[in-house]
RNA sequence: GCUUCCUUAGCCAAGUUGGUAAGGCAAUUGACUGCAACUCAAUGACCAGUGGUUCGAAUCCGCUAGGAAGCUCCA
């Protein structure tokens, strides 16, 4: 298996990758609170971690991959009133958004995408003991963690809790012990509420993701993944909760991505800048969309401004002008049902992935690889075998970076097209063949 | 205030464990071409500044200047 390493955000440092079990990777990424329309910020660690994952994959790996779905949460509950509508109705609906968002940007379904309102016996029965082992405490039907419990508090986001209390934006909470300390349960007497041994109410937002992880994998699990804002405070008071229950880490390795600007500024409601996902690929297409968001360093912010859209726009032209050429060659040849599989010449590329998921830097082996191609496809004298090569490969690194170019079989119709194409060009008869080369254009062969 | 990080050609931007700088856009020139489109080739960097460690640093350490993100709504 290939030697892959990436930085862990527990331990600050790239890490050589060590599954827990030889071949295998279990991950977990933090998805979606759905209470309204996914923006494109949204979409960076759902395309980002589906392309690691495809990665993964394609290198040997059987990969076991869990994103759940937040349906409880005060956002969701006041939309619902102000909707005057049941919760289920406004998380169903956004629900279905965010599955069409992934099933446009041509992300591979996951193995599951648990919701909380389905764990809700699991969440109560997991809270209730850290209540038992004394690393929570009850306040008038609220549960709290009580963070001083846990010696290695801050672990993750290297946060001194000492240092917290000056500066930063600390909630008055007078039920609290401590300012750190995080809800686990809610009291509530408005929108959906739970029975529990406490009364009435919801549970917090930090326990879903443990104890997910703990029915779906029984165990400390690979990797951990999320978006940047997630380390602190979510990822760290779920360490935190694990640290209680098991002792151990919840996961081996975190892996956090970056966040996205929008022409250099925040992204945000109060700029009105923020983008929906749906009318970003509306306006600019699936493929610029998804390649934009992963051709960037994981661990740098994007920013998405129109100079980048045109560098990627320049990217997916050269892949697409070149991919149409092989497809078409290999047709014509008749090599189509004759790809070779795993061809070494991919690599350059799986090399690039396998440092840190650089992402940029396969895009860059991909143009090379494109380069190539175009130069082998003037040559006079074809060189078949490496053409064909280079298609498949071409195909293989479209489908892990989850672009939609793949091996399309042309019709003997539209290869006899193609023929009489050239014969009129050949014959000088122009206007006849730019009216085929129009038609091929038109029904994409060229 | 605390934590983490960044500063590479006009622009975007890559640079694992230190050995004399990927790629893309734009620009200029050339090649190919019936015309287009596409494509190929050639042309650019004293790596923010400043000290230090080293045979040798964009890459390690210190300082200065500028910038970013996080610090319980947020992917």
């Amino acid at each position: 298996m290939k030697e892959i390493k990436f930085y862990n955000t527990l331990t600050n440092k790239v890490e050589l990758f060590k599954p827990i079990k030889e071949g295998e990777v279990s991950m977990y990424v933090c998805g979606p609170t759905v209470y309204n329309d996914p923006h494109i910020g949204n979409m960076r660690p759902v395309v980002f971690f589906d392309t690691f994952r495809k990665y993964l994959e394609y290198i040997g790996y059987k990969v076991k991959y869990v994103s759940n779905i937040t349906d409880v949460d005060d956002k969701i509950i006041n939309k619902a009133i102000e909707e005057n509508v049941p919760e289920t109705t406004i998380t169903d609906r956004y629900i279905g958004e965010y599955k069409k968002c992934l099933e446009l940007l041509n992300v591979a379904p996951q193995y599951s995408n648990p919701r909380v309102t389905d764990y809700m016996d699991s969440i109560i029965k997991y809270i209730n003991n850290l209540v038992n082992i004394g690393a929570a405490y009850v306040v008038d039907g609220d549960v709290f963690f009580d963070v001083a419990k846990d010696e290695k508090y801050g672990e993750l986001s290297k946060i001194e809790i000492d240092n917290l209390k000056s500066g930063a934006r600390v909630e008055e909470n007078s039920k609290k012990k401590n300012s750190l300390d995080f809800a686990l349960w809610k009291k509530t007497d408005k929108g959906i509420k739970w029975e529990s041994p406490w009364g009435e109410g919801r549970p917090g937002w930090h326990t879903e993701c443990c104890v997910m992880i703990d029915s779906i994998f029984k165990d400390i699990i690979d990797i951990h993944g999320g978006g940047m804002d997630l380390r602190f405070p979510h990822h760290e008071n779920e360490i935190a909760q694990a640290e209680m229950t098991h002792h151990n880490h919840l996961a081996n390795y975190w892996i956090h991505n970056a966040m996205m600007n929008i022409k250099g500024e925040k992204m945000s409601k109060s700029l009105g800048n923020v983008i929906l996902a749906k009318d970003a690929i509306k306006d600019y297409g699936s493929d610029l969309v998804r390649l934009t968001l992963i051709n960037a360093p994981y661990r740098s912010i994007i920013n998405f401004s129109d100079k980048t859209l045109a560098d990627n726009q320049s990217i997916l032209q050269k892949l697409s002008s070149c991919y149409k050429q092989l497809n078409l060659f290999a047709n014509l040849h008749g090599l189509f049902d004759k790809l070779p599989k795993h061809s070494i010449k991919i690599e350059p590329f799986l090399d690039a992935l396998s440092n840190d998921i650089n992402i940029s830097n396969g895009v860059t082996e991909m143009l090379e690889l494109i380069k190539n191609s175009n130069m082998l496809l003037r040559q006079k004298v074809e060189n078949f075998s490496e053409i064909v090569e280079n298609f498949s490969t071409l195909s293989d690194i479209c489908h892990i970076l989850g672009l939609s170019f793949r091996p399309t079989k042309i019709s003997e119709q539209n290869i006899s097209l193609y023929k009489d194409y050239l014969s009129a060009k050949d014959a000088k008869d122009y206007e006849l063949s730019d009216r085929l080369r129009n038609k091929l254009i038109e029904i994409n062969i060229l």
